[in-house]
RNA sequence: UGGGUUAUGGUGUAACGGUAGCACUACAGAUUUUGAUUCUGUCUGUCUAGGUUCGAAUCCUGGUAACCCAACCA
């Protein structure tokens, strides 16, 4: 028997309600609103709504909660589509809340028809005056009695333009002692004289998230609309209206959204970074945007089984990024194709190597056999990473240092027998001597040794430039800390090589292709590679207990 | 000082009155032509005080803490 894998919250009330006739499929939708990219946090959502129907044999939608003209972008709509595609998942159908504005005004009419709102006049600072708080009633407005005949008059006028932004809006007419503040008679329609990216100069007037996104809901059917907890408060508002309107009775059912260590995850500081220059855009490797991990090089499947792995619960969280990291380095293990590159170049000369002589030695692509195998050029002269020496080797050091033997990668094994320095004091080249009879694969030397380091021939080297990450904050959790969240920023959360030494092979990367540059992590072209030169992010780093042990 | 939501190792998440489990992290060891991978092992937990019960993370009562709600944002 295979174990039973628990259900959380939301898959346990969705068995219920298939088991009890509730409903014979589910529906659900993901909802961005197009204002800005998609980030980590939203793939949990993608994955729960999209992966919910999956797993029940159910259909979700992509709906764009389009409700306000001035901060949403068609170039946001673009993005968004690209970036849940890119995860693996195929939408049933594509929604805009402006699809409904025409369905939804009438909505409005409706509740008008039953003196269940009105036309206030009353200036956002009246509002919020006689809102009351948390602690305190709120006090009805001198508008709030008018006549249904006048309410739907001016609301026609609202519509068709008679009046400026913010001169009037409609609300819905509830309590303004109810201890939940949105129930407060909410305004569900403001005026906004306002280009908007799909129905252009149609509308002055549009829907508050709360009159469009629970209606939008029952339009398509939605059995089960997830939410995050923030919109707790709303549910009630949300069922209120359903029950006014009298249609498809869609429910709410809200979870904690993701937090992650070392990050930000809200739009408005997200877009702050992006505005402010922190960072060079949306898909700047270092931010926890999907296009952002995935121009790093992240994989949809390691996002994926992130989310499964983080779970779905109602309470806070802050999830170590090591998890993710995890994730991503499970996944690239089994598929990146393993090559040497030489980040930091100091030249080992083998002194008993024939000059002008090329070796082409096999070397294999990767542990798993179906990866195949490559030949790479070997000859007198290398370039080896400057800190695999080490004049004085420390504790435990299997590295190369004066005397000491070595093997290099898919080679033979070498022994330090001299090293010069330039006149500033730094290592400026390496003399050593081979054993002919340890090469790679037909090892007849009987030597061991403990270490083995990566190289790149000098006269077949490639160069390009490499972009090491860092995370872009200096501490876990940049938006509890005292301050503004930029404080936090990490300064060193970039770090471009110029001139990296690469084996020929990568000369033919493929943007889509993923390395491991052995010993140092794993690598994937960035966009901005052109023919002439070439440009790799990491991705990850390997799991280092070297450095750690040193500390 | 109102209403709502949530409390299980360092971090997540299970256990639905009956052995507190799993994953990540950390640490230790074995293997290794990547100090990677793989394998083995170790550490650490039920917010608190009472109560019910043969038996409580789970039920009851009282505390405590964290988060959310007073945009014409979503």
């Amino acid at each position: 028997m295979s174990e039973e894998k628990s259900l959380n919250f939301i898959e346990e009330i969705i068995e219920n309600d298939l088991n009890s006739g509730k409903y014979s499929s589910i529906i659900t939708r993901f909802p961005p609103e197009p204002n800005g990219y998609l980030h980590i946090g939203h793939s949990k959502s993608i994955c729960l709504n999209f992966g919910l129907a999956l797993k029940y044999g159910g259909s979700t939608n992509l709906r764009f909660d389009d409700t306000n003209p001035v901060t949403e972008d068609t170039e946001y709509v673009e993005s968004i589509k690209d970036d849940i595609k890119w995860l693996g998942f195929n939408w049933t159908n594509e929604y805009y809340a402006s699809d409904y504005f025409d369905q939804l005004y009438e909505y409005a009419v409706i509740l008008i028809n039953k003196g269940l709102a009105y036309v206030d006049d009353s200036s956002s600072e009246e509002i919020a005056q006689l809102k009351g708080t948390p602690t305190e009633p709120g006090k009805d407005s001198i508008y709030r009695s008018r006549s249904i005949e006048e309410n739907l008059q001016l609301f026609n006028e609202m519509k068709e333009g008679k009046f400026k932004d913010g001169e009037k809006v409609l609300r819905a007419k509830i309590d303004m002692a109810h201890t939940n503040m949105l129930m407060r008679d909410p305004i569900i329609y403001r005026i906004k004289h306002a280009h908007h990216h799909r129905t252009g100069d149609k509308w002055c007037i549009y829907p508050m998230y709360d009159f469009a996104h629970g209606q939008s809901d029952s339009i398509e059917k939605i059995t089960h609309s997830i939410c995050t907890l923030e919109f707790i408060p709303h549910r009630e508002l949300y069922d209120w209206l359903i029950e006014h309107l009298n249609i498809f009775p869609s429910h709410q059912y809200e979870f904690a959204r993701l937090n992650m260590t070392y990050t930000v995850m809200s739009k408005r500081k997200l877009l702050q970074l992006v505005t402010e220059g922190h960072v060079s855009g949306w898909d700047d490797p270092r931010m926890p945007t999907i296009s952002g991990f995935r121009r790093k090089g992240y994989t949809a499947l390691s996002i994926r089984n992130f989310c499964e792995k983080i779970g779905v619960a109602k309470r806070e969280n802050l999830i170590d990024l090591s998890l993710l990291e995890f994730c991503l380095r499970e996944d690239l293990n089994i598929t990146a194709k393993r090559v040497m590159a030489v980040l930091d170049p100091v030249k080992l000369i083998i002194t008993n190597y024939e000059e002008n002589k090329t070796e082409y030695l096999n070397s294999e692509n990767g542990p798993d056999e179906s990866l195949g195998s490559r030949s790479i050029p070997f000859s007198k002269e290398l370039w080896i990473e400057r800190e695999d020496f080490m004049e004085v080797p420390a504790k435990k050091w299997f590295r190369l240092a004066p005397g000491a033997i070595v093997r290099l990668k898919s080679a033979y094994i070498v022994k330090c027998e001299s090293f010069e320095k330039d006149a500033s004091g730094n290592v400026s080249c390496i003399h050593c001597s081979y054993i002919p009879e340890s090469k790679s694969g037909q090892d007849s030397s009987g030597i061991t040794v403990k270490g083995t380091i990566h190289w790149v021939s000098v006269a077949h080297a490639e160069t390009a430039e490499v972009r090491l990450y860092d995370r872009l904050f200096k501490v876990e959790n940049p938006s509890a800390e005292e301050g503004d969240f930029k404080e936090y920023i990490n300064p060193d959360s970039l770090h471009i090589i110029e001139k990296a030494y690469i084996e020929p092979s990568l000369k033919n990367a493929a943007m889509e292709e993923r390395f491991q540059f052995i010993r140092k992590g794993y690598f994937c072209l960035d966009k901005d590679s052109n023919e002439d030169k070439l440009i790799f992010n990491r991705t990850v780093t390997l799991k280092d207990t070297w450095t750690k042990m040193k500390d």
